[in-house]
DNA sequence: TTGTGATAGTTGCAAACGTAACTATCAAGC
DNA sequence: GCTTGATAGTTACGTTTGCAACTATCACAA
């Protein structure tokens, strides 16, 4: 049994995702300066107009210190307000500013771009390889495509998933 | 033109390869607690009988500090060897010990058999889907399966590759 | 042989990270 | 109206990270 780091889908994976991480974050690094994590919560907010620190890190799958974190940048810039909730004091919901909402108008679209850009690099067949081997990948990995702030249900699922998975793996220990 | 997170590139492959990553990087942990810039390490030293520190950051994709703290690491376990070039003394050629190399036999193959167990969970036809989408992607980031170790040419093909892909973010913003 | 530039590998440092602990708030039961 | 347990969000802390600067060595040329 010969172990090839390079064909090992956790390190393909791994790799893929540093490489084109570091080419799209240099688009909104070098614009205005901001974190993966900053991009993401103003994506975030961006897509659903306002969201509470809770629902924005679900969708963009970040640990909510990462958020906290990147929502305080934010507010720091004035490109994001919060809003105390009346009913339950403990939440804020989160919305874009003015200048906030301005930015992403400007890096949302040539986001978009470069991700065309690099996809017509490819064939139609590959494409479309990669379009389903991604979404049979993220099936294999228990990973949702759609978000709690997309679906509220979906949560239980995702527990018995992740235990099934949790299961798998110390069979083989 | 509308910005989904949850459809968007660089998003879904860093949140698949964060969850493979630890996955898979349990099992290491677990046993040996290894990190994974370790057990890369390992991995590519298991493989490959020896290497120099250049070379194995070259073939795991590791930043050379990253190598070079997973390297003094194994090394004060004992489980990895390093002997300076005597032609070049600025090389050293590092080795597994037995007992690193014992520990590698011991993990590589539950590594294969969790990633095999993972597959299995997908038709043949998303098997191929995965293989020629991951396999396009790589292309179409430039990223070469064929590292240096394996092949020595291709690192000229390979700046090539870099200056063009900036050169197609730069056009964008 | 001495100086210049390049390369292998290490280390100092500041930034980013996740865990765990914390505050504040709420809902539910007694 | 308390207590208990749960949840939203923040912060303190130790670890990991990458960049830049460093040491040591080499090749090469003046």
């Amino acid at each position: 049994m010969t172990m090839k780091l390079e064909s090992f889908l956790p390190y393909r994976l791994n790799r893929a995702a540093a490489v084109a991480s570091r080419q799209f974050s240099a688009i909104y690094r070098n614009e205005f300066n901001l974190t993966v994590p900053e991009w993401r919560t103003l994506a975030t907010l961006g897509q659903f107009g306002a969201a509470t620190a809770t629902e924005s890190g679900e969708h963009s799958a970040m640990h909510k210190t990462k958020v906290s974190r990147a929502v305080a940048s934010l507010q720091r810039r004035r490109w994001l307000l919060r809003h105390t909730d009346e009913q339950d004091r403990r939440i804020e919901h989160l919305s874009l500013s003015p200048a906030g909402l301005s930015a992403y108008r400007k890096l949302a679209p040539k986001m978009l771009a470069f991700e065309e850009t690099l996809l017509q690099q490819l064939e139609p067949a590959e494409q479309e390889a990669l379009a389903q081997g991604l979404a049979a990948l993220e099936r294999m990995l228990g990973i949702h495509r759609q978000p709690s702030l997309l679906s509220r249900q979906g949560k239980a699922a995702e527990a018995d998933r992740a235990k099934l998975l949790e299961e798998k793996r110390r069979r083989v220990a």
